[in-house]
DNA sequence: GATGATTCCCCATAACTACCCACAATCTAT
DNA sequence: ATAGATTGTGGGTAGTTATGGGGAATCATC
């Protein structure tokens, strides 16, 4: 049985060049539907990373926005800080996508990164960050963890 | 690469010059569609922003207007208010839009402009006018915010 | 009608981006 | 084990994009 499409696990170290280019792991590339036309969109993570979207997902998220009112100061808001940071990127002949500038800083990426699987998503994290994070959450909620895990981890 | 047609989103730092002439990032204006003739139209944004809608969004926009009837003073109030602020532009072969006087005056813009996608239009702000906004705004109505992104985002 | 201001159109240039090719490392298959 | 294909990394170049300014055409004013 095949993965279903646009669906992404495992984790790459790759590095960064200094144009800001970043190789997208071939396995990610074939999991890629054909609708998303070989495009990504990319923006900023909840967390101090890159969050890398299929194409085909991303115009679900901007479909939701649409039916936003722009009557709403919130919902102007939302729609705002959702799709400022947001860009489509194509990857290159050899598999690579350009990080914007404000996103490498955003994330903090510098030389090497961490490419990670997120099902739906792709995450790019420093290596250092990450780690960082993960000490800070664990101790924060590690008995929820453990529920969570109960209810979904066969 | 081709997002939904006048779809459009991603954030620009461009300067607005002498002349009150404003660059539309190239991507925007391979996003807009082809019936909207090079054209948008241009107005008040509810928050200190200018709005610039591709003309056909416009159009709708006007369609609407049409609807309402012309007896009730509620409905005159805001066909006026709607449609006074409205200039329609053409860009120049640069790809820069007229900014009317009036317009730079009631968003606040100077030297420096941020331009955002916001899916079916597009805003320009001075950057310190959108800064003091979001950090009044986020005081308000945090919890609401976060309600809205678990119901969007993926 | 002459003068001055404004708008529009075109050109010039510097910075940037997308696209291309090269090569090394890794994996696959015989 | 070796050859061939694929994958990851680096850099060069042509084309595009952002920005400034000049001059003709248009409009208002006296």
């Amino acid at each position: 049985m095949t993965l279903t499409e646009n669906t992404f696990s495992g984790e790459y170290s790759y590095s960064i060049d200094a144009k800001g280019r970043v190789n997208i792991p071939a396995k990610f590339r074939q999991a890629l539907s054909a609708e998303s036309d070989n495009t990504f969109v990319i923006t900023r993570g909840m967390d101090r990373c890159v969050w890398v979207y299929p194409l085909t997902e991303w115009k679900f998220i901007e479909s939701e926005l649409r039916e936003l009112s722009s009557l709403a100061s919130l919902h102007r808001t939302f729609i705002r800080n959702t799709t400022r940071y947001a860009t489509p990127v194509t990857y290159d002949k050899q598999g690579r996508i350009q990080i914007t500038p404000s996103l490498v800083e955003f994330a903090g990426l510098k030389k090497s990164t961490l490419i990670i699987g997120m099902v739906n998503k792709i995450e790019i994290w420093d290596p250092v960050i990450l780690k960082k994070m993960e000490k800070a959450n664990l101790e924060i909620d590690s008995a929820d963890y453990d529920t969570l895990a109960e209810k979904i981890i066969l």
